[in-house]
DNA sequence: GGTTTCCACTTGTATATACAACCTAAGACA
DNA sequence: TGTCTTAGGTTGTATATACAAGTGGAAACC
Protein backbone atom coordinates (compact mmCIF):
# COMPACT_ATOMS: atom_id res chain seq x y z
CA UNK A 1 0.00 0.00 0.00
CA UNK A 2 1.17 3.70 -0.56
CA UNK A 3 1.94 6.01 2.18
CA UNK A 4 -1.32 8.45 2.12
CA UNK A 5 -0.22 11.41 1.11
CA UNK A 6 -2.44 13.35 3.57
CA UNK A 7 -4.02 12.01 6.78
CA UNK A 8 -4.61 15.51 9.06
CA UNK A 9 -8.57 14.24 8.44
CA UNK A 10 -7.64 10.89 9.69
CA UNK A 11 -11.30 9.42 10.57
CA UNK A 12 -11.49 8.06 14.36
CA UNK A 13 -14.85 7.68 15.09
CA UNK A 14 -16.36 4.36 15.37
CA UNK A 15 -18.90 5.20 12.58
CA UNK A 16 -18.46 4.03 9.10
CA UNK A 17 -15.98 6.12 7.01
CA UNK A 18 -18.47 7.44 4.52
CA UNK A 19 -20.61 8.72 7.04
CA UNK A 20 -17.55 10.81 8.60
CA UNK A 21 -17.08 12.28 5.26
CA UNK A 22 -20.59 13.08 4.90
CA UNK A 23 -20.50 14.57 8.25
CA UNK A 24 -17.64 16.64 7.82
CA UNK A 25 -18.66 18.13 4.26
CA UNK A 26 -21.94 18.62 5.36
CA UNK A 27 -20.86 20.42 8.66
CA UNK A 28 -18.57 22.57 6.27
CA UNK A 29 -21.99 23.39 3.98
CA UNK A 30 -24.01 23.96 7.39
CA UNK A 31 -21.23 26.30 8.89
CA UNK A 32 -20.76 28.23 5.50
CA UNK A 33 -17.31 27.35 4.93
CA UNK A 34 -18.57 25.46 1.52
CA UNK A 35 -20.96 27.67 0.26
CA UNK A 36 -23.76 27.42 -2.88
CA UNK A 37 -21.55 26.58 -6.59
CA UNK A 38 -18.79 26.41 -4.50
CA UNK A 39 -16.84 23.39 -5.75
CA UNK A 40 -16.33 19.96 -3.12
CA UNK A 41 -12.79 18.32 -3.47
CA UNK A 42 -13.22 15.47 -6.36
CA UNK A 43 -13.32 12.07 -5.24
CA UNK A 44 -9.53 11.29 -5.79
CA UNK A 45 -8.49 14.33 -3.53
CA UNK A 46 -11.20 12.77 -0.56
CA UNK A 47 -8.89 9.64 -1.69
CA UNK A 48 -5.76 11.72 -0.55
CA UNK A 49 -7.07 13.65 1.96
CA UNK A 50 -8.49 11.05 4.20
CA UNK A 51 -7.37 8.07 3.06
CA UNK A 52 -10.53 6.18 2.04
CA UNK A 53 -11.12 4.32 -1.17
CA UNK A 54 -12.41 5.67 -4.40
CA UNK A 55 -15.77 3.71 -3.94
CA UNK A 56 -15.88 4.95 -0.09
CA UNK A 57 -15.45 8.59 -1.33
CA UNK A 58 -17.81 8.01 -4.03
CA UNK A 59 -20.38 6.59 -1.71
CA UNK A 60 -20.22 9.63 0.68
CA UNK A 61 -20.41 12.23 -2.12
CA UNK A 62 -23.27 10.07 -4.11
CA UNK A 63 -25.52 10.01 -0.85
CA UNK A 64 -25.35 13.65 -0.19
CA UNK A 65 -26.28 14.09 -4.23
CA UNK A 66 -28.70 12.32 -3.22
CA UNK A 67 -29.95 14.11 -0.09
CA UNK A 68 -30.04 16.90 -2.17
CA UNK A 69 -27.00 18.54 -0.43
CA UNK A 70 -24.77 18.38 -3.64
CA UNK A 71 -24.82 18.52 -7.53
CA UNK A 72 -22.84 16.30 -9.56
CA UNK A 73 -21.87 16.26 -13.34
CA UNK A 74 -19.74 13.52 -14.77
CA UNK A 75 -16.21 15.12 -16.37
CA UNK A 76 -16.45 18.53 -14.25
CA UNK A 77 -16.85 17.69 -10.63
CA UNK A 78 -18.99 18.38 -7.44
CA UNK A 79 -20.93 21.32 -6.25
CA UNK A 80 -22.91 22.12 -3.10
CA UNK A 81 -26.13 22.40 -4.93
CA UNK A 82 -27.93 25.44 -4.69
CA UNK A 83 -31.04 25.12 -2.02
CA UNK A 84 -32.62 28.15 -2.97
CA UNK A 85 -36.42 27.77 -2.44
CA UNK A 86 -36.40 24.76 -0.63
CA UNK A 87 -39.52 24.04 0.68
CA UNK A 88 -39.83 25.43 4.20
CA UNK A 89 -42.86 23.10 5.05
CA UNK A 90 -43.85 23.80 8.68
CA UNK A 91 -41.10 26.35 9.58
CA UNK A 92 -42.29 26.63 12.95
CA UNK A 93 -41.02 24.23 15.08
CA UNK A 94 -40.98 25.80 18.54
CA UNK A 95 -44.58 26.87 19.84
CA UNK A 96 -43.19 29.82 22.40
CA UNK A 97 -42.29 31.45 19.05
CA UNK A 98 -45.10 30.88 17.21
CA UNK A 99 -47.37 32.18 19.93
CA UNK A 100 -45.20 35.06 20.47
CA UNK A 101 -45.17 35.80 16.95
CA UNK A 102 -48.94 36.03 17.64
CA UNK A 103 -48.58 38.76 19.88
CA UNK A 104 -49.74 36.01 22.69
CA UNK A 105 -48.26 35.01 26.35
CA UNK A 106 -46.26 31.59 25.89
CA UNK A 107 -46.80 29.44 29.53
CA UNK A 108 -45.73 26.06 30.29
CA UNK A 109 -46.23 23.42 33.33
CA UNK A 110 -43.50 20.81 33.13
CA UNK A 111 -45.73 17.62 34.51
CA UNK A 112 -42.48 15.14 34.19
CA UNK A 113 -39.23 15.37 33.97
CA UNK A 114 -37.57 11.61 33.83
CA UNK A 115 -35.34 9.32 32.95
CA UNK A 116 -36.75 5.79 32.17
CA UNK A 117 -35.78 2.49 29.94
CA UNK A 118 -37.43 2.83 26.55
CA UNK A 119 -40.14 0.71 25.54
CA UNK A 120 -39.94 -1.26 22.47
CA UNK A 121 -41.79 1.68 20.55
CA UNK A 122 -39.78 4.33 21.62
CA UNK A 123 -36.42 2.44 21.53
CA UNK A 124 -37.55 1.74 18.13
CA UNK A 125 -38.09 5.57 16.64
CA UNK A 126 -34.84 6.64 18.55
CA UNK A 127 -33.51 3.83 16.72
CA UNK A 128 -31.75 2.34 20.57
CA UNK A 129 -31.98 -1.05 21.51
CA UNK A 130 -35.10 -2.24 23.86
CA UNK A 131 -34.95 -0.61 27.40
CA UNK A 132 -32.05 1.47 27.08
CA UNK A 133 -32.58 4.75 29.22
CA UNK A 134 -33.79 7.65 27.77
CA UNK A 135 -35.05 10.79 29.04
CA UNK A 136 -38.75 11.44 29.03
CA UNK A 137 -40.69 15.06 29.53
CA UNK A 138 -43.86 16.00 29.53
CA UNK A 139 -44.88 19.29 29.43
CA UNK A 140 -48.39 21.45 28.33
CA UNK A 141 -48.25 24.65 26.78
CA UNK A 142 -50.46 27.69 27.34
CA UNK A 143 -51.11 30.21 24.66
CA UNK A 144 -52.57 33.23 26.72
CA UNK A 145 -53.46 30.67 29.99
CA UNK A 146 -55.35 28.57 27.47
CA UNK A 147 -53.85 24.63 26.80
CA UNK A 148 -52.75 24.62 23.47
CA UNK A 149 -50.34 21.65 23.34
CA UNK A 150 -49.22 18.60 25.42
CA UNK A 151 -45.41 17.48 24.64
CA UNK A 152 -44.47 14.25 25.01
CA UNK A 153 -40.66 13.78 24.15
CA UNK A 154 -38.42 11.21 24.79
CA UNK A 155 -34.65 12.10 24.27
CA UNK A 156 -31.80 10.12 24.00
CA UNK A 157 -28.97 10.73 26.37
CA UNK A 158 -26.15 11.11 24.26
CA UNK A 159 -27.14 13.55 22.07
CA UNK A 160 -27.61 16.03 25.65
CA UNK A 161 -26.57 14.28 28.29
CA UNK A 162 -27.35 17.58 30.99
CA UNK A 163 -31.48 17.54 29.44
CA UNK A 164 -32.92 16.84 32.99
CA UNK A 165 -30.96 19.66 34.45
CA UNK A 166 -33.06 22.03 32.43
CA UNK A 167 -35.63 24.25 33.49
CA UNK A 168 -38.27 23.83 30.58
CA UNK A 169 -40.76 26.84 31.89
CA UNK A 170 -38.26 28.96 30.27
CA UNK A 171 -37.01 27.42 27.78
CA UNK A 172 -38.45 24.67 25.16
CA UNK A 173 -36.28 21.74 24.60
CA UNK A 174 -36.79 22.32 21.36
CA UNK A 175 -34.63 25.29 21.88
CA UNK A 176 -32.57 23.30 24.45
CA UNK A 177 -31.97 20.64 21.79
CA UNK A 178 -31.31 22.81 18.65
CA UNK A 179 -28.41 24.59 20.64
CA UNK A 180 -26.94 21.37 21.81
CA UNK A 181 -27.58 19.29 18.77
CA UNK A 182 -27.79 21.08 15.61
CA UNK A 183 -30.34 19.58 13.86
CA UNK A 184 -30.16 17.82 10.36
CA UNK A 185 -33.09 15.93 9.43
CA UNK A 186 -36.46 16.74 10.51
CA UNK A 187 -39.66 14.21 9.79
CA UNK A 188 -43.36 14.84 10.80
CA UNK A 189 -46.29 12.13 11.02
CA UNK A 190 -49.66 13.98 11.06
CA UNK A 191 -52.60 12.05 12.47
CA UNK A 192 -55.94 12.87 13.67
CA UNK A 193 -57.02 10.81 16.61
CA UNK A 194 -59.27 10.82 20.05
CA UNK A 195 -57.39 12.12 22.59
CA UNK A 196 -56.84 10.04 25.89
CA UNK A 197 -58.79 11.31 28.85
CA UNK A 198 -55.74 12.34 30.65
CA UNK A 199 -55.10 14.62 27.84
CA UNK A 200 -57.98 15.68 26.75
CA UNK A 201 -58.36 17.18 30.47
CA UNK A 202 -55.13 18.56 30.48
CA UNK A 203 -55.65 20.69 26.84
CA UNK A 204 -59.36 21.38 28.32
CA UNK A 205 -61.13 19.51 25.24
CA UNK A 206 -65.19 18.54 25.03
CA UNK A 207 -66.00 14.73 24.58
CA UNK A 208 -66.47 14.75 20.67
CA UNK A 209 -63.44 17.10 20.31
CA UNK A 210 -60.69 15.71 17.80
CA UNK A 211 -57.31 16.09 18.45
CA UNK A 212 -54.22 16.76 16.04
CA UNK A 213 -51.14 14.65 16.39
CA UNK A 214 -47.38 15.60 15.05
CA UNK A 215 -45.29 13.19 15.14
CA UNK A 216 -41.38 14.97 15.22
CA UNK A 217 -38.60 12.89 14.43
CA UNK A 218 -35.14 15.15 14.64
CA UNK A 219 -31.97 13.69 13.66
CA UNK A 220 -28.06 15.30 14.31
CA UNK A 221 -25.38 13.55 12.33
CA UNK A 222 -27.31 11.06 11.14
CA UNK A 223 -28.26 9.93 14.54
CA UNK A 224 -31.86 10.16 16.37
CA UNK A 225 -31.56 12.85 18.53
CA UNK A 226 -35.49 13.33 19.48
CA UNK A 227 -38.97 12.04 18.88
CA UNK A 228 -42.00 13.84 20.02
CA UNK A 229 -45.88 13.59 20.01
CA UNK A 230 -47.49 16.97 19.93
CA UNK A 231 -51.14 16.83 20.64
CA UNK A 232 -53.27 19.67 19.90
CA UNK A 233 -57.25 20.14 20.29
CA UNK A 234 -58.48 20.07 16.50
CA UNK A 235 -60.62 23.53 17.58
CA UNK A 236 -57.90 25.35 18.58
CA UNK A 237 -55.20 25.10 16.51
CA UNK A 238 -54.13 24.07 12.68
CA UNK A 239 -51.21 23.53 11.03
CA UNK A 240 -50.05 25.19 7.33
CA UNK A 241 -47.61 24.68 5.09
CA UNK A 242 -46.36 27.04 2.63
CA UNK A 243 -44.30 25.84 -0.41
CA UNK A 244 -43.25 26.72 -3.95
CA UNK A 245 -43.08 23.90 -6.35
CA UNK A 246 -39.72 23.46 -8.19
CA UNK A 247 -39.29 21.94 -11.03
CA UNK A 248 -39.57 18.27 -10.06
CA UNK A 249 -42.03 15.71 -11.69
CA UNK B 1 -16.15 -16.85 -14.59
CA UNK B 2 -18.87 -19.97 -13.24
CA UNK B 3 -21.73 -20.20 -15.29
CA UNK B 4 -24.68 -18.18 -14.02
CA UNK B 5 -27.52 -20.35 -12.62
CA UNK B 6 -30.29 -18.85 -13.73
CA UNK B 7 -30.41 -15.79 -16.54
CA UNK B 8 -33.80 -16.20 -16.88
CA UNK B 9 -34.32 -12.11 -16.24
CA UNK B 10 -31.11 -11.21 -17.74
CA UNK B 11 -30.64 -7.54 -18.02
CA UNK B 12 -30.25 -6.33 -21.65
CA UNK B 13 -31.57 -2.87 -21.15
CA UNK B 14 -29.05 0.61 -22.04
CA UNK B 15 -29.84 1.33 -18.54
CA UNK B 16 -27.20 0.64 -15.45
CA UNK B 17 -28.49 -2.85 -13.96
CA UNK B 18 -28.70 -1.69 -10.58
CA UNK B 19 -31.15 0.70 -11.80
CA UNK B 20 -32.71 -2.14 -14.02
CA UNK B 21 -32.79 -4.25 -10.52
CA UNK B 22 -34.70 -1.54 -9.00
CA UNK B 23 -37.20 -1.11 -11.13
CA UNK B 24 -37.68 -4.63 -11.36
CA UNK B 25 -38.51 -4.98 -7.63
CA UNK B 26 -40.47 -1.88 -7.32
CA UNK B 27 -42.49 -2.77 -10.01
CA UNK B 28 -43.30 -5.96 -8.04
CA UNK B 29 -44.52 -3.71 -5.54
CA UNK B 30 -46.55 -1.57 -7.64
CA UNK B 31 -47.90 -4.70 -9.28
CA UNK B 32 -48.81 -6.41 -5.94
CA UNK B 33 -47.25 -8.84 -6.48
CA UNK B 34 -45.05 -8.42 -3.50
CA UNK B 35 -47.25 -6.88 -0.49
CA UNK B 36 -46.76 -4.96 2.40
CA UNK B 37 -44.05 -7.03 4.83
CA UNK B 38 -43.01 -9.94 2.21
CA UNK B 39 -39.94 -10.71 2.00
CA UNK B 40 -37.98 -9.50 -1.16
CA UNK B 41 -35.09 -11.91 -2.61
CA UNK B 42 -31.67 -11.42 -0.87
CA UNK B 43 -29.03 -10.17 -2.15
CA UNK B 44 -27.20 -13.75 -3.01
CA UNK B 45 -30.30 -14.26 -4.65
CA UNK B 46 -30.26 -11.09 -6.79
CA UNK B 47 -26.92 -12.42 -8.04
CA UNK B 48 -27.64 -15.42 -8.64
CA UNK B 49 -31.03 -14.51 -10.43
CA UNK B 50 -29.58 -11.85 -12.38
CA UNK B 51 -26.00 -12.40 -12.74
CA UNK B 52 -25.00 -9.26 -10.93
CA UNK B 53 -22.25 -9.04 -8.47
CA UNK B 54 -23.36 -8.52 -4.95
CA UNK B 55 -22.07 -5.03 -4.26
CA UNK B 56 -24.44 -4.05 -7.55
CA UNK B 57 -27.39 -5.85 -5.80
CA UNK B 58 -26.95 -4.40 -2.61
CA UNK B 59 -26.77 -0.93 -4.11
CA UNK B 60 -30.30 -1.44 -5.69
CA UNK B 61 -31.68 -2.70 -2.37
CA UNK B 62 -30.12 -0.10 -0.17
CA UNK B 63 -31.26 3.02 -2.92
CA UNK B 64 -34.61 1.36 -2.67
CA UNK B 65 -34.43 1.20 1.52
CA UNK B 66 -33.25 4.66 1.44
CA UNK B 67 -36.66 5.56 -0.73
CA UNK B 68 -38.48 4.46 1.54
CA UNK B 69 -39.99 0.95 -0.57
CA UNK B 70 -37.78 -1.65 1.53
CA UNK B 71 -36.91 -2.04 5.31
CA UNK B 72 -33.76 -3.75 6.02
CA UNK B 73 -32.26 -5.56 8.92
CA UNK B 74 -28.99 -7.24 8.82
CA UNK B 75 -28.49 -10.66 9.66
CA UNK B 76 -32.60 -11.17 8.85
CA UNK B 77 -33.44 -10.04 5.79
CA UNK B 78 -35.44 -7.27 3.62
CA UNK B 79 -38.27 -6.97 3.48
CA UNK B 80 -41.56 -4.48 1.53
CA UNK B 81 -42.13 -1.43 3.38
CA UNK B 82 -45.71 -0.78 4.66
CA UNK B 83 -46.65 2.41 3.75
CA UNK B 84 -49.90 1.54 4.03
CA UNK B 85 -51.94 5.39 4.38
CA UNK B 86 -48.91 7.78 4.67
CA UNK B 87 -49.04 10.34 2.19
CA UNK B 88 -45.64 12.52 1.43
CA UNK B 89 -46.94 16.24 1.64
CA UNK B 90 -44.31 17.68 -0.30
CA UNK B 91 -43.95 15.55 -3.12
CA UNK B 92 -46.70 13.65 -4.07
CA UNK B 93 -50.03 15.73 -4.89
CA UNK B 94 -51.75 13.27 -6.23
CA UNK B 95 -53.42 10.58 -4.59
CA UNK B 96 -53.81 7.90 -7.45
CA UNK B 97 -50.07 8.34 -7.87
CA UNK B 98 -49.97 7.86 -4.29
CA UNK B 99 -51.75 4.95 -4.60
CA UNK B 100 -50.94 3.43 -7.24
CA UNK B 101 -47.32 3.90 -5.38
CA UNK B 102 -48.39 1.91 -2.30
CA UNK B 103 -48.90 -0.72 -5.15
CA UNK B 104 -52.51 0.01 -4.41
CA UNK B 105 -55.25 0.63 -7.08
CA UNK B 106 -57.11 3.87 -7.08
CA UNK B 107 -60.45 4.13 -8.14
CA UNK B 108 -62.92 7.19 -7.99
CA UNK B 109 -66.78 7.85 -7.87
CA UNK B 110 -67.67 11.51 -9.57
CA UNK B 111 -70.21 12.76 -7.35
CA UNK B 112 -70.63 16.04 -8.36
CA UNK B 113 -69.82 18.26 -11.02
CA UNK B 114 -71.05 21.66 -11.62
CA UNK B 115 -70.79 25.31 -12.32
CA UNK B 116 -72.52 27.37 -9.43
CA UNK B 117 -71.99 30.82 -7.55
CA UNK B 118 -69.59 31.34 -5.75
CA UNK B 119 -70.13 31.81 -1.90
CA UNK B 120 -68.59 34.49 0.10
CA UNK B 121 -66.06 31.64 1.27
CA UNK B 122 -65.21 30.13 -1.66
CA UNK B 123 -65.19 33.52 -3.71
CA UNK B 124 -62.32 34.91 -0.45
CA UNK B 125 -60.53 32.02 -1.37
CA UNK B 126 -60.35 31.85 -4.78
CA UNK B 127 -60.12 36.13 -4.23
CA UNK B 128 -62.88 36.41 -6.78
CA UNK B 129 -65.95 38.64 -6.08
CA UNK B 130 -69.26 37.22 -4.70
CA UNK B 131 -71.67 34.77 -6.78
CA UNK B 132 -69.08 34.57 -9.32
CA UNK B 133 -69.27 31.60 -11.34
CA UNK B 134 -67.04 28.64 -10.38
CA UNK B 135 -66.53 24.71 -10.99
CA UNK B 136 -67.66 22.49 -8.22
CA UNK B 137 -66.16 19.12 -7.64
CA UNK B 138 -66.78 16.41 -5.33
CA UNK B 139 -65.34 12.61 -5.65
CA UNK B 140 -64.67 9.83 -3.63
CA UNK B 141 -61.42 8.30 -4.08
CA UNK B 142 -60.56 4.58 -2.88
CA UNK B 143 -57.55 2.86 -2.30
CA UNK B 144 -58.61 -1.13 -2.96
CA UNK B 145 -62.45 -0.48 -2.95
CA UNK B 146 -62.05 1.06 0.48
CA UNK B 147 -62.64 5.42 0.52
CA UNK B 148 -59.69 6.63 1.06
CA UNK B 149 -60.60 10.76 0.35
CA UNK B 150 -63.18 12.95 -0.34
CA UNK B 151 -62.23 15.46 -2.76
CA UNK B 152 -64.12 18.82 -2.70
CA UNK B 153 -62.77 20.95 -4.90
CA UNK B 154 -63.12 24.55 -6.19
CA UNK B 155 -62.15 25.64 -9.60
CA UNK B 156 -61.59 28.89 -10.94
CA UNK B 157 -63.32 29.10 -14.63
CA UNK B 158 -60.64 31.78 -16.08
CA UNK B 159 -57.77 28.87 -15.53
CA UNK B 160 -59.62 25.53 -16.75
CA UNK B 161 -62.35 26.60 -18.85
CA UNK B 162 -62.93 23.35 -20.07
CA UNK B 163 -63.21 21.56 -15.94
CA UNK B 164 -66.72 20.39 -16.79
CA UNK B 165 -65.70 18.40 -19.60
CA UNK B 166 -63.05 16.34 -17.86
CA UNK B 167 -63.57 12.34 -17.08
CA UNK B 168 -62.62 12.32 -13.42
CA UNK B 169 -61.99 8.96 -13.03
CA UNK B 170 -59.56 8.62 -15.35
CA UNK B 171 -57.74 11.30 -14.49
CA UNK B 172 -57.93 13.13 -11.19
CA UNK B 173 -58.46 16.97 -11.15
CA UNK B 174 -55.12 17.25 -10.01
CA UNK B 175 -53.31 16.00 -13.01
CA UNK B 176 -55.45 17.81 -15.34
CA UNK B 177 -54.91 21.42 -13.16
CA UNK B 178 -51.81 20.35 -13.33
CA UNK B 179 -51.27 20.14 -17.16
CA UNK B 180 -53.65 23.16 -18.01
CA UNK B 181 -52.42 25.77 -15.14
CA UNK B 182 -48.45 24.78 -14.33
CA UNK B 183 -48.35 25.28 -10.60
CA UNK B 184 -46.71 27.62 -8.76
CA UNK B 185 -47.57 27.59 -5.05
CA UNK B 186 -48.93 25.56 -3.25
CA UNK B 187 -50.68 26.53 0.59
CA UNK B 188 -51.77 23.68 3.34
CA UNK B 189 -53.75 23.96 5.88
CA UNK B 190 -54.25 20.80 8.24
CA UNK B 191 -57.03 20.46 10.67
CA UNK B 192 -58.50 17.40 13.10
CA UNK B 193 -62.09 17.56 12.59
CA UNK B 194 -65.56 16.10 13.13
CA UNK B 195 -66.87 14.82 9.79
CA UNK B 196 -70.47 15.63 8.96
CA UNK B 197 -72.98 12.91 8.51
CA UNK B 198 -72.48 12.09 4.75
CA UNK B 199 -68.95 12.47 4.94
CA UNK B 200 -69.07 9.41 7.31
CA UNK B 201 -70.79 7.52 5.43
CA UNK B 202 -69.37 8.60 2.47
CA UNK B 203 -65.64 7.45 4.06
CA UNK B 204 -67.05 4.12 5.75
CA UNK B 205 -66.18 5.89 9.66
CA UNK B 206 -67.86 5.07 12.71
CA UNK B 207 -69.29 7.77 14.75
CA UNK B 208 -66.62 8.63 17.04
CA UNK B 209 -63.25 7.96 14.45
CA UNK B 210 -61.91 11.94 13.61
CA UNK B 211 -61.02 12.86 10.37
CA UNK B 212 -57.96 14.60 8.83
CA UNK B 213 -58.93 17.75 6.66
CA UNK B 214 -56.19 19.21 4.39
CA UNK B 215 -57.49 22.14 2.58
CA UNK B 216 -55.08 23.04 -0.13
CA UNK B 217 -54.73 26.20 -2.15
CA UNK B 218 -52.74 26.57 -5.19
CA UNK B 219 -51.64 29.39 -7.29
CA UNK B 220 -50.46 29.56 -11.27
CA UNK B 221 -49.09 33.05 -12.35
CA UNK B 222 -50.14 34.60 -9.42
CA UNK B 223 -53.24 34.10 -9.67
CA UNK B 224 -55.64 31.75 -7.32
CA UNK B 225 -56.31 28.18 -9.58
CA UNK B 226 -58.10 26.27 -7.04
CA UNK B 227 -59.11 25.23 -3.42
CA UNK B 228 -59.45 21.86 -2.20
CA UNK B 229 -60.44 20.14 1.61
CA UNK B 230 -59.43 16.90 1.31
CA UNK B 231 -61.03 15.00 3.83
CA UNK B 232 -59.40 11.58 5.23
CA UNK B 233 -60.41 8.94 7.90
CA UNK B 234 -58.22 9.42 10.86
CA UNK B 235 -58.14 6.39 11.51
CA UNK B 236 -56.67 4.77 7.75
CA UNK B 237 -54.29 7.97 6.41
CA UNK B 238 -51.54 10.08 8.06
CA UNK B 239 -49.43 12.19 6.63
CA UNK B 240 -45.35 12.54 6.94
CA UNK B 241 -43.27 14.98 5.67
CA UNK B 242 -39.48 14.77 5.92
CA UNK B 243 -37.51 18.04 5.01
CA UNK B 244 -33.17 18.83 5.45
CA UNK B 245 -33.09 21.89 7.31
CA UNK B 246 -30.45 24.04 5.56
CA UNK B 247 -27.85 26.50 7.29
CA UNK B 248 -31.04 29.73 7.82
CA UNK B 249 -32.32 30.62 10.78
C1' DG C 1 -6.16 32.49 -36.22
C1' DG C 2 -9.01 28.56 -36.42
C1' DT C 3 -9.62 23.69 -36.25
C1' DT C 4 -8.82 19.19 -34.76
C1' DT C 5 -6.77 15.82 -31.83
C1' DC C 6 -5.43 14.22 -27.71
C1' DC C 7 -4.69 14.01 -22.81
C1' DA C 8 -5.85 14.64 -18.01
C1' DC C 9 -9.36 14.76 -14.80
C1' DT C 10 -13.88 13.85 -13.39
C1' DT C 11 -17.96 11.07 -12.36
C1' DG C 12 -20.62 6.55 -13.21
C1' DT C 13 -20.79 1.87 -13.07
C1' DA C 14 -19.45 -3.03 -12.23
C1' DT C 15 -16.83 -6.71 -10.13
C1' DA C 16 -14.28 -9.75 -6.86
C1' DT C 17 -12.95 -10.01 -2.37
C1' DA C 18 -12.85 -9.54 2.54
C1' DC C 19 -14.26 -9.02 7.14
C1' DA C 20 -17.60 -7.52 10.78
C1' DA C 21 -22.00 -7.61 12.93
C1' DC C 22 -26.31 -9.56 13.42
C1' DC C 23 -29.94 -13.13 13.61
C1' DT C 24 -31.90 -17.74 13.57
C1' DA C 25 -32.11 -22.39 14.14
C1' DA C 26 -30.03 -26.73 14.81
C1' DG C 27 -27.29 -29.38 17.58
C1' DA C 28 -24.35 -30.33 21.76
C1' DC C 29 -24.35 -30.51 26.36
C1' DA C 30 -25.57 -30.56 31.26
C1' DT D 1 -35.93 -30.27 29.92
C1' DG D 2 -33.32 -26.28 29.62
C1' DT D 3 -29.10 -23.81 28.34
C1' DC D 4 -25.08 -23.00 25.65
C1' DT D 5 -22.47 -23.31 21.38
C1' DT D 6 -22.03 -23.33 16.72
C1' DA D 7 -22.89 -22.98 11.91
C1' DG D 8 -24.94 -20.77 8.18
C1' DG D 9 -27.34 -17.09 6.13
C1' DT D 10 -28.05 -12.10 6.02
C1' DT D 11 -26.86 -7.23 5.79
C1' DG D 12 -23.15 -3.51 6.40
C1' DT D 13 -18.93 -1.78 5.23
C1' DA D 14 -14.35 -1.24 2.96
C1' DT D 15 -11.00 -1.98 -0.56
C1' DA D 16 -8.58 -2.59 -5.08
C1' DT D 17 -9.42 -2.72 -9.68
C1' DA D 18 -11.33 -1.86 -14.16
C1' DC D 19 -13.55 0.32 -17.87
C1' DA D 20 -16.88 3.77 -19.87
C1' DA D 21 -18.32 8.32 -20.66
C1' DG D 22 -18.36 13.31 -20.16
C1' DT D 23 -15.66 17.74 -19.96
C1' DG D 24 -12.27 21.04 -20.78
C1' DG D 25 -8.00 22.64 -21.92
C1' DA D 26 -3.55 22.11 -24.07
C1' DA D 27 -1.05 20.92 -27.84
C1' DA D 28 -0.58 19.88 -32.60
C1' DC D 29 -1.92 20.84 -36.96
C1' DC D 30 -3.61 23.32 -41.10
Amino acid sequence: MAIAADKHHALRSGLPRYQQVKALILEQIQSGELRANDRVPSEQELVMHFGVSRMTANRALRELASDGYLVRQAGVGTFVADLHGRSQIMKVQNIADEISRRGHIHSADVLTLEKIVAGHDVAERLQLVDEAPVFHSVIVHRENDQPIQIEDRFVCPAAAPEYLQQDFTDTTPNQYLCEVAPLQTVEHTIRAIIPDSRSRALLNMSREEPGLLIRRRTWSDGRPVSTVDLCHPGHRYELTANFQSSNED
